[in-house]
DNA sequence: TCGATTTGACCGTG
DNA sequence: CACGGTCAAATCGA
């Protein structure tokens, strides 16, 4: 289904709105930190959001050219379900049409760090406000720590197309390189996530969550995410190997802090950036800083990038075929070696 | 039984 | 040819 056939030229008036939205967003949310015992830290990534979030917008209003990145249809799940023998002819065909969709996908990194305070241990993941499936691990040569290849629990039902890699850094442990490759075009949050809390779990994750506490409804796990990601309570984490349940802080620091810009994503609106990777644990963080700013995003193929939200909603990632202007540096690795 | 994770193999890309 | 990304059978847990 053509669900991925947004992005065109025409639509830029609506991304513009959108992001014209968020400006508006983010200022409310400044106004209404006024009261409230939020750090300085916090603040200042709002009003970094902020600047950025106009700034995108500004660019928008600017860019004339239309879209030049004609995303493929993403709906047509080649592979829905018994297609899947690599001997097959077809096979070929998928993989063709797999890489070169890939290649399209815009794609961002950001850096979650997950500190922990008094001995706390904490990890990874945390949820995006998306469920996504674990498919893959892998050792990654000069990696201490194996990546993890998540990508979103709906694809197939849904065609979402979006997917991301977590890996933890080699130096510091709490900090987790994650990078996301194309938007969803999943509903998130909503009655389409059913399975999805379980899936930021690892099956020891989940049994340590239920040995913590009972097993709450997993969607209403879901929706209370968001909340507690902002409440500093309750968030669930992976692949850390420290122990202990002190308070945490998670910061998050944005793979290219000066260049891009993002909006969204970083949002208060997503809380979501740790992802799962392997080991999970529950661990409870209170304050939360943004650190940095920019998401880096990037068409593979002409160093396109913008900065939106997937968390927010499907047009978002309209907007990264839109900044095409700016130009960033299309190899993440610097990032993390 | 169903859905998610694990893990080794496959395959494209550089 | 090595590496990274994905697939899918096996396995596990609810």
């Amino acid at each position: 289904m053509p669900e991925m056939e947004r992005g065109k030229a025409s639509e830029q008036p609506g991304l513009l709105l959108a992001e014209l939205a968020r400006v508006q967003e983010l200022a409310r949310e400044m106004e209404a930190e006024h009261g409230r015992h939020s750090t300085d830290e916090f603040r200042r990534s709002l009003l970094h959001e902020l600047l950025v979030s106009i700034e995108k917008a500004i660019c928008m209003a600017k860019s004339t050219a239309p879209d030049v990145n004609p995303q493929p249809a993403d709906g047509d799940s080649p592979r829905s379900s018994g297609e899947s023998s690599r001997s097959e002819t077809s096979k070929l065909t998928f993989r063709e049409q797999m890489s070169k969709k890939r290649k399209k996908l815009p794609r961002w990194t950001r850096e979650v760090r997950v500190s922990s305070g008094a001995g706390g241990g904490v990890h990874g993941p945390v949820d995006d406000g998306y469920s996504w499936r674990k498919y893959g691990q892998k050792d990654i040569l000069g990696s201490k720590h194996p990546r993890g290849y998540y990508r979103c629990t709906h694809r197939i039902m849904q065609g979402c197309p979006a997917t991301k890699q977590v890996q933890r850094s080699d130096e510091d442990p709490l900090l987790f390189h994650v990078t996301y490759h194309g938007a969803h075009t999943c509903l998130p949050k909503s009655p389409a996530a059913p399975a999805s809390a379980s899936a930021w779990l690892s099956q020891e994750q989940q049994q340590q969550q239920q040995e913590e506490k009972e097993p709450a409804d997993r969607q209403q796990q879901n929706q209370d995410l968001l909340l507690r990601f902002q409440t500093g309570l309750q968030v669930k984490t992976e692949d850390l190997e420290l122990g202990g349940h002190g308070q945490t802080s998670l910061s998050f620091s944005f793979a290219s802090p000066s260049t891009t810009t993002d909006s969204g994503f970083i949002s208060r609106a997503s809380p979501a950036f740790l992802s799962p990777t392997s080991d999970s644990t529950y661990f409870s963080f209170s304050p939360y800083s943004l650190k940095g700013g920019g998401i880096k995003l990037q068409s593979p193929e002409s160093g396109v990038t913008g900065a939106n939200s997937a968390s927010d909603s499907p047009a978002a990632a309209d907007m990264d075929l839109m900044l095409h202007e700016l130009d960033f540096e299309s190899d993440f690795s610097s990032f993390f070696s």
